[in-house]
DNA sequence: CTTTTTCCTATCGGGATAATAGGATTATAT
DNA sequence: ATATAATCCTATTATCCCGATAGGAAAAAG
């Protein structure tokens, strides 16, 4: 059960992957063999986080990949947004007029209080927390 | 992203039902034709969700369907659990060994982490929460 | 022993995912 | 210019899971 796509995951190594390279920069290529990811799959995920803002492209000869901003500024919940999109339990969550029981419907505030607690965990952790050592992600909040 | 599958958004609506039911107590087709679902389809639902000890099934004549516990006493962690499994973003949240990188590895811990603030959400609901009327749920703590 | 109900097993179609392939485009460097 | 090296674009495939369906077996009541 929620269970995260190995896009999102291939991503994540990724990004984390840039993040540890001097200048944040690398080729799809290199990326791909340091993290065995199929590289013909990988181009369309540093393209997804391209269109996002979170990584620049550079095409041609010296061309490559590298993040858009300091780790700490690639916020997680734009990386799942990114590549899986939008934390959606049920599909009524952002728009009505799905089913018949509309608004007073007691099991879709459910899953949006849900939604709301996966987003607020996702929206307060950065690429800096995955990358870093130490205790816990944003343990000291 | 985190979409709930049908199984469970049945499983939840058929719990409600017999939630509202006076004595608790339905038989199968019924709750399918009030609610809509698929007779044969909510049979699978109904079997998973008495193996998981939420409801109690009866054969034979004048046979059916009950919650074995109050509403209240539904918590929606174990429903959810027993429709579509543990929560569980990646596959080593609960066992190791399953990459090379084992328990230093920094995005485990993060996934781990929103398994958690889903576990917790998911564990201070139940079922009363989704059927009464009002507030949101739990919104008194 | 008939009726009513849950239980069990098997199958089927559709959709999404992960992966692959081939080429088109762009930019650098020589 | 031209070869080279990289991203970009489009299409195809294989596989798996889900939602749904079907037919019957087992059990309990009358």
């Amino acid at each position: 059960m929620f269970s995260v796509s190995a896009r999102t995951q291939y991503g994540i190594r990724a990004l984390a992957y840039l993040a540890r390279t001097p200048g944040w920069e690398a080729i799809g290529a290199q990326i791909a063999e340091a993290e065995g990811i199929s590289p013909k799959y990988l181009e369309g995920i540093l393209t997804r986080l391209a269109t996002a803002g979170l990584v620049r492209s550079e095409r041609g000869k010296n061309g490559g990949y590298r993040l858009a901003k300091p780790p700490g500024g690639i916020v997680m919940a734009e990386v799942v947004a990114a590549l899986d999109g939008e934390v959606r339990p049920v599909d009524c969550v952002d728009s009505l007029g799905i089913c018949d029981h509309d608004s007073s419907c007691r099991s879709r505030r459910f899953w949006i209080g849900l939604k709301f607690a996966i987003d607020e965990y996702l929206g307060n952790r950065t690429l800096a927390d995955i990358i870093e050592e130490g205790a816990d992600p944003v343990s000291t909040r």
